[in-house]
DNA sequence: ACCTGATATCCGATC
DNA sequence: GATATCAGGT
C-alpha cells in the first residue's frame, strides 16, 4: 500500500506518522496539517498490518472521529471498521455499561446532563434543609459549577471560592455537605453526571487489574487529539491505558489551551516527558491555513502573552488581505454592519465558508433576528443546545424510562407533566416503583388520574414491543401533544421543529440505547442533519469553533466585558485564558478575517446604548496588521491600510484619561464588601475594586459610595 | 399536605 | 428566559 507521504506530508509530519510505537507528544500549531497528519497516521497504521480493533481515537466529538477515520479510510481505499473513535465521555460510557456491575452498579446507571443533575442537586438542597430561606444562597447552576471545578481540577470547594467567589466563603461548609450528599445520592440512585462517567472509569480500572489488562491488550495504540483540553482524569486514564506498551500519541497545542474551566491543564502537555520517560516531541510549525496577515495578527496575539510560547509559525500563503478592523456605532448596528459584509463576503465565498464567532452564546441574538427578517439560512453551534429545551427533554424522559423503568429524573419530569403532580406525588409514586414505598399509591392515584394511567400504559407498551428509536419516539410525541399545546400555548410552532429535527436525528439510529446516549454524551448541533440542500452560514461560540476553519472569519463583540468575557477581569490566569480563546477565534480564518468592535452597547435595564471600552487584545495590536473599516453609507473601504492618524489614536488617550481621573481612585465603599480600594475606573460607570477578603471585583459605580482625596 | 401561579433577581465557554 | 420563593387555592 502506498500512502505517498513524502508528496503528502512534510518532514515533521511524516516523523509523527511513522512513529507508530512508543509514546509520542505532537506540538501542532494552529492549521498546522494536525488533523492532516493524525488521518494520515491511521491509514498508515492501517496499511502497515495494525489491527484495526486495536486502535483507540480520542477527539473532541464523535463527529470529528468520523470525519478523520472516513478520511483515512478514503486515502487508504478501505473502511476503517472496527477502530473505536470519540470522545473520553462515550468511551468512559461504554466501558462502564458492560462493567457497571463490578462497580456495585446492579441495576444499571443513567447518564444525567447538565439540567438532571442540577435538579438533582436542588432535591438534595431540600431535603437536607440547606441554605433553606437564603436568598442568597448560590442558584443551583451556580453551585453545580463550583462542584464541577472542584472535581475536574481536583482541589476542594473551599479554594474554588477562595480564589473566585470569595463572597460566597461563609457558604464553604454547607456547599461541601451538599457536594457530599449529592455524591451519596447518585450512587443510591444510579446516577452518574459528567464527571462520574470519568472518575468512575478510573476506579474501575485501579479496583479491577483484569478489566484493566483486558483493555490494554484491547486497545494497542491510543490517539488522542486536542491533548491540551485534557484534565487530570483524562490524563491518568491514558496513562492507564497505556502501560508498559505506552503506543500513544497525543496531540495539542498550548497555545490552544482553552477550557480550564472545566479542570483542563497545560500540564498534562508539558509535563509529557516526565510522564513517559522514553517519549518523543514533534513540532509542527508551518501553518497551511491562514494567509500571512492573518497568521501576524495572531502571532502578536500571543506575543502580548504572560506566559509565553515558543510558537514560529510561518505561512505557506504569503500574499492576501490585512484583516479588517470594523467600528459600528452599536452592537445592535453591528448586526446590520456584519450581514452586509457577509453579503459581500458571500459573492466570493459559499455561505458554509463563512463563519461568525463570539464569546457568548447570547451575543449572536441581534444578528440571528437580522439573518431571520433576510431570509439568510444559519446554523448556530454552542450557546443553548437544542437537547437542552424543555420540550424536547420531556420527550426523551420518555425513552429514557423504557430502557431504565427506575430512571429518577426522567420518571419526575415525565410523571410532573400529569396535572395534578407536583413533586412530593412524584416522590410517592417513584417509591412504590422502586418497590420500597406503600403499596396501593400507584393503583389509587391512577383510579382518580386517568392521565396517569395512560402514562403507564404508554410505557408498558413501548416495552413490549421493542420498536425502532424512531418508531417509539412517534408513539410518545402523539402521547405528548396535549401536553405540549397546554404548556407552550404561544409558541409551540416553533417549538415543534425542534421534535421533528429530533424525528430525523432518531430515524438514523437502531438502538434505542446509543441514540439516547449520543443526545447527551454528543452535541446533538452537529450530528445528523446534514442537509447538502441547504447552503448555510455558520454561527458560533469560539470554544464550538474549536479544530475547525472558514475561509471568512468575522468576530462580533470585541469589547471590554463581551470579550473578554466579564468574568475574566477577576484575575490575570482568567484574562491568559481569554487571550489564547482570541487567538483560536483569529486563526480559524483562511483568507479574511475580520474584527468588530462596537463603540457603544445595549443596555436592557436603562434601555439606552452606553460606550463601550474596547478590547484590550485589540487595542494593543501593532497599527499595521490591521485596516480600519468605518460604518458608514457607502460600500467600501473608508481607508486602506491605515496608513495615517486614524481614529483609533484617539482611543487609548481617552481612555487613558477617564482610568487616571484622579478623585475616581482611591478607596470606596461597598454595602457587601465594605471598604476597599479603586484598581480602575472602567467607562462608563463600572469601577475595578480590591475588597480585602474579597478579592477584585467589578462593580457599578451607583453601588459605591467613594471617598475622595486619599490618593 | 401539596400543587400552581405570581413576582423579583440574575445571566460563561463544554462533555 | 430561567430560577427561587411566597401566597393562595384544592
Amino acid at each position: 500500500m502506498h500512502l505517498e507521504l513524502e508528496k503528502h506530508l512534510n518532514p515533521s509530519q511524516r516523523e509523527a506518522v511513522t512513529a507508530v510505537s512508543g509514546p509520542v507528544l505532537v506540538i501542532a500549531g494552529a492549521g498546522s496539517g494536525k488533523t492532516r497528519t493524525i488521518v494520515y497516521r491511521l491509514a498508515h497504521m492501517v496499511g502497515e498490518g495494525v489491527d484495526t480493533e486495536s486502535i483507540l481515537l480520542l477527539t473532541f466529538t464523535r463527529k470529528a472521529a468520523q470525519e478523520m477515520l472516513n478520511r483515512a479510510g478514503f486515502i487508504l481505499g478501505q473502511g476503517l471498521h472496527g477502530v473505536v473513535g470519540g470522545t473520553f465521555h462515550s468511551f468512559a460510557y461504554g466501558i462502564l455499561r458492560r462493567y457497571a456491575t463490578a462497580l456495585g452498579y446492579t441495576d444499571g446507571f443513567t447518564i444525567m446532563d447538565r439540567g438532571d443533575a442540577e435538579d438533582i442537586l436542588k432535591q438534595v438542597k431540600e431535603s437536607n434543609e440547606l441554605g433553606k430561606g437564603d436568598r442568597a444562597f448560590p442558584k443551583k447552576s451556580t453551585v453545580m459549577g463550583f462542584i464541577s471545578k472542584s472535581r475536574n481540577k481536583e482541589i476542594p470547594i473551599k479554594h474554588i471560592l477562595e480564589k473566585e467567589s470569595s463572597h460566597l466563603l461563609r457558604y464553604a461548609d454547607a456547599l461541601s455537605e451538599l457536594f457530599d450528599r449529592y455524591q451519596a445520592f447518585k450512587l443510591k440512585h444510579g446516577l452518574m453526571d459528567y464527571d462520574d462517567l470519568l472518575f468512575n472509569l478510573e476506579k474501575l480500572l485501579l479496583e479491577h487489574p483484569d478489566i484493566l489488562d483486558f483493555l490494554r491488550l484491547r486497545y494497542q495504540h491510543l490517539m488522542v487529539d486536542e491533548y491540551q483540553d485534557t484534565n487530570l482524569v483524562q490524563g491518568r486514564l491514558l496513562k492507564l491505558l497505556a502501560g508498559q506498551a505506552g503506543n500513544l500519541m497525543v496531540v495539542g497545542d498550548d497555545a490552544q489551551s482553552i477550557y480550564s474551566f472545566r479542570g483542563a491543564t497545560v500540564s498534562n502537555i508539558l509535563r509529557f516527558r516526565e510522564d513517559y520517560p522514553n517519549s518523543r516531541i514533534i513540532k509542527l510549525e508551518q501553518n497551511y491555513r491562514s494567509v500571512q496577515p492573518i497568521l501576524r495578527l495572531s502571532n502578536q496575539i500571543l506575543a502580548g502573552a504572560r506566559d509565553k510560547y515558543e510558537k514560529h509559525l510561518f505561512s505557506a500563503r504569503e500574499d492576501g488581505d490585512t484583516p479588517e478592523l470594523i467600528r459600528p456605532l452599536s452592537d445592535l448596528s453591528q448586526a446590520r454592519v456584519v450581514l452586509d459584509r457577509i453579503k459581500e463576503l458571500a459573492r466570493d465565498y459559499p455561505l458554509h465558508e463563512i463563519a461568525v464567532l463570539f464569546r457568548s452564546g447570547f451575543q449572536s441574538y441581534p444578528l440571528e433576528v437580522a439573518l431571520n427578517r433576510e431570509g439568510l439560512a444559519y446554523r448556530k453551534f454552542g450557546g443553548l443546545k437544542f437537547t437542552e429545551a424543555a420540550h424536547i427533554k420531556d420527550v426523551l424522559a420518555h425513552l429514557r424510562l423504557v430502557l431504565k423503568p427506575t430512571d429518577l429524573p426522567a420518571w419526575q419530569r415525565a410523571v410532573s407533566l400529569i396535572g395534578g403532580i407536583g413533586p412530593k406525588s412524584s416522590q410517592n409514586l417513584y417509591q412504590e416503583l422502586c418497590g420500597s414505598g406503600k403499596s396501593g399509591a400507584l393503583r389509587h392515584t391512577c383510579a382518580k388520574n386517568p392521565q396517569l394511567k395512560s402514562f403507564l400504559d404508554l410505557l408498558s407498551s413501548l416495552r413490549q414491543n421493542s420498536a425502532s428509536p424512531y418508531a417509539a419516539l412517534q408513539q410518545v410525541l402523539e402521547y405528548y401533544q396535549p401536553f405540549f399545546k397546554e404548556k407552550y400555548p404561544d409558541d409551540y410552532p416553533r417549538r415543534q421543529a425542534g421534535l421533528d429535527q429530533l424525528s430525523q436525528i432518531a430515524a438514523g439510529y437502531e438502538n434505542l440505547d446509543v441514540f439516547l446516549s449520543e443526545m447527551t454524551l454528543e452535541n446533538p448541533d452537529q450530528l445528523g442533519q446534514n442537509d447538502p440542500l441547504q447552503d448555510y452560514l455558520v454561527l458560533s461560540t469560539v470554544h464550538s469553533a474549536k479544530g475547525l476553519e472558514w475561509s471568512a472569519v468575522l468576530i462580533i463583540d470585541l469589547v471590554e466585558e463581551r470579550f473578554p468575557s466579564r468574568h475574566a477581569l477577576v484575575d490575570a490566569d482568567n484574562m491568559e485564558e481569554e487571550r489564547r480563546l482570541f487567538y483560536v477565534a483569529c486563526t480559524r480564518a483562511k483568507d479574511y478575517l475580520g474584527l468588530s468592535v462596537p463603540e457603544s452597547l445595549y443596555n436592557r435595564y436603562q434601555n439606552r446604548s452606553e460606550p463601550a471600552v474596547p478590547s484590550p487584545f485589540v487595542e494593543e495590536m501593532p497599527r499595521h496588521v490591521v485596516q480600519e473599516r468605518k460604518e458608514g453609507f457607502g460600500e467600501g473601504l473608508s481607508q486602506k491600510a491605515a496608513p495615517e492618524p486614524s481614529p483609533r489614536k484617539e482611543q487609548p488617550d481617552r481612555r487613558e484619561e477617564q482610568r487616571g481621573r484622579p478623585s475616581q481612585l482611591g478607596y470606596c465603599r461597598h454595602r457587601i464588601f465594605g471598604r476597599g480600594k479603586v484598581v480602575s475606573f472602567i467607562p462608563p460607570n463600572k469601577y475595578q475594586v480590591n475588597f480585602p477578603g474579597f478579592g477584585l471585583k467589578v462593580i457599578l459605580g451607583d453601588y459605591l459610595q467613594l471617598e475622595n482625596g486619599s490618593e
